[in-house]
RNA sequence: GGCAGGAUAGCUCAGGGGUAGAGCGGAGGAUUCAUAAGCCUUAGGUCCGGAGUUCAAAUCUCCGUCCUGCUACCA
């Protein structure tokens, strides 16, 4: 079973490309793994408690509850526009998620690992923390950015993370997949050095904060960020699950292979907090996923006459710049913003958002290069063999190479793919898809239908580029699905949607394929000026 | 301040001790099956700066500069 999730995203706003980028990655990834023939469970969802939700609600009139539904719509549409094929969906104000989150504090309370403490210090409303004297400026107060501050004299409860950290540094070090790309961790040892000593302040008084999951030793508080959104990786996967439940069986879902977080949520929370959290519970070094982490897209700079300039900018309410992914589908389509989004970033890195890119790549490498590929194979099979494909005993060093070269791009494709590098294997596969285009004009097989000497010759050469075409619909399903199967519609040939990776080489297609009528997949994306 | 990532063609980026690479964009050409797509040719670079190691450095080492992120502010 290859079960991953994603960050659940927080109910205070619309989604923006940053939240459509990491849902698209876990569905390529899924679809991946679909097609490796693996089970996959693909979890994502919205983490719907807290403060912030409390405070917008209101500031609407509304009930937070009311307020964090009609938010979640949101969500929920733009997945659906994007394509998203998830199997699980956590909200977590979903009483089954609420239950197992009660029965994992219960059980840590009666074990010891969680305690209660008297803190006097200032609180930032906005962050919904505590404030060190580190927090205040040179003149004592404490800066814009935590907003309101007020003094509190407060009890709370704490999660003793300062007994697993001493695992947790052990683990780190000696597990190198924990953390992809590799480089990330550093971040990680860092903030292990950092956290030493300390505990987790995990809850919230309820005068304070109302929205939010009860702690079920005391009913004067509910449970802080952690111990609520975090569970839902295995509180979804159906982790202590009551009798009779619709949850996934836990124990062929746990663990999962991946988390696929930013890497703004990498240090503390994934990589300590979350990670003690499940050693505290009792998983041991075995059950630990691998924490997969993104980088950001931040927004291309352009000059004023709109010319290409170097430089980005992060993306923002303020600088207004902030990109709609449901305007995006709405305007490019679900497979241009589904490419765009994993092929013009390097799994890892960040990336810039720039529309005429966007537009360039779809133009560039599906309608130029494989859409018009498929039409011209397609119309002329049409034209010059009644549209089925026929047997020939033709062959030559092209064509051989041509087949051939399909072991390079499997090879390089897996790989790739296998460690999450999507745009390195979308290369291949463009790759791939432009040398059949070579191959078509070294034959012109526009030229030798003229020749009836050369009927062997032009069978063979349409028999290739069909067969490339529906090749590359099964290596690019992952990523677009929906493009993919109205080219499998084409070309006749729906068994292609169940295909398996293993059972693809050269000759997927049967001889005597009747293919259908082309249709432009891809139709180029003009920008009006 | 510490740590991490980055700086290579107009743009986006690969690469990595031995003649600088791809895609896009630009310029030119031969074509027409095709979505004015495809194909061929071509121009464009002090590989951030400086020093060192080496027969040889874009690549390794050191010292800087600038951008990004995380994190910490002690005498």
């Amino acid at each position: 079973m290859f079960y991953l999730t994603t960050a659940i995203d927080y109910t205070n706003g619309a989604p923006h490309i940053g939240h459509a980028y990491e849902k698209v990655l876990a569905d390529v990834i899924a679809r991946y793994r679909r097609l490796r023939g693996d089970d996959v469970y693909y979890l994502t969802g919205v983490d719907q408690h807290g403060q912030k939700v409390q405070q917008t609600a209101e500031k609407d009139g509304v009930n937070p509850a009311t307020y964090v539904k009609r938010v979640t719509k949101g969500f929920t549409h733009a997945w659906e526009k994007l394509g998203l094929d998830y199997d699980g969906w956590a909200e977590t104000t979903n009483p089954l998620h609420k239950e197992c989150v009660q029965g994992i504090l219960q059980r840590l309370f009666d074990e010891g690992q969680i305690y209660k403490q008297r803190y006097t210090g200032f609180y930032s409303i906005r962050q919904e923390q505590f404030l060190t004297d580190k927090e205040r400026n040179d003149d004592g107060t404490f800066a814009e950015e935590w907003g309101e501050v007020e003094e509190r004299d407060e009890e709370n409860y704490y999660f003793k993370l300062s007994d697993h950290i001493g695992w947790l540094k052990q683990y780190v070090e000696s597990h190198e997949d924990f953390v992809i790309p590799a480089f990330r961790k550093a971040d990680v040892v860092n903030a292990i050095e950092r956290a030493e000593g300390t505990d987790l302040c995990i809850s919230r008084p309820k005068e304070r904060l109302r929205w939010g999951i009860e702690l079920p030793f005391d009913t004067d508080f509910v449970t802080f960020v952690w111990f609520d959104a975090l569970i839902n990786y295995i509180s979804f996967a159906g982790y202590n699950k009551a009798e009779g439940s619709d949850l996934p069986d836990f124990d062929q879902l746990w663990p999962a292979q991946i988390h696929i977080i930013g890497k703004d949520i990498l240090v503390p929370s994934h990589s300590i907090y979350w990670t003690c959290m499940l050693h505290a519970i009792g998983f041991s070094n075995d059950q630990i996923p691998s924490l997969l982490v993104h980088g950001w897209w931040n927004i291309k700079k352009k000059a004023d006459d709109g010319a290409a300039v170097a430089g980005s900018e992060k993306m923002s309410k303020s600088l207004g710049n902030v990109v709609d992914p449901v305007a995006l589908v709405d305007t490019f389509g679900q497979d241009a913003v589904r490419y765009y989004l994993v092929r013009d970033i390097h799994t890892g890195r960040d990336s810039d958002y720039d529309m005429d890119r966007l537009v360039g790549l779809f133009n560039s490498e599906l309608a130029n290069n494989l859409g018009n590929l498929c039409n011209r194979a397609l119309n002329m099979t049409k034209r010059y063999s009644g549209g089925i494909t026929v047997a020939s005993d033709y062959d030559d060093e092209t064509s051989q190479q041509l087949r051939a070269s399909l072991d390079t791009v499997l090879e390089k494709y897996r790989r790739h793919m296998d460690k999450y590098e999507i745009s390195f294997a979308l290369e291949a596969v463009i790759e791939f898809i432009s040398g059949t285009n070579v191959y078509a004009e070294q034959h012109k097989p526009w030229e030798i239908a003229k020749d009836e000497t050369k009927t062997d010759e032009l069978n063979t050469v349409l028999n290739h580029m069909v067969e490339a075409v529906a090749l590359a619909s099964v290596l690019l399903k992952p990523v677009i699905p929906s493009a993919c199967k109205r080219i499998q519609t084409q070309l006749n040939a729906e068994h292609l949607g169940t295909i398996l990776l293993d059972d693809l080489k050269w000759g997927i297609l049967p001889i005597g394929q009747e293919v259908a009528k082309p249709k432009p997949v891809f139709p180029r994306i003009q920008l009006e000026e």
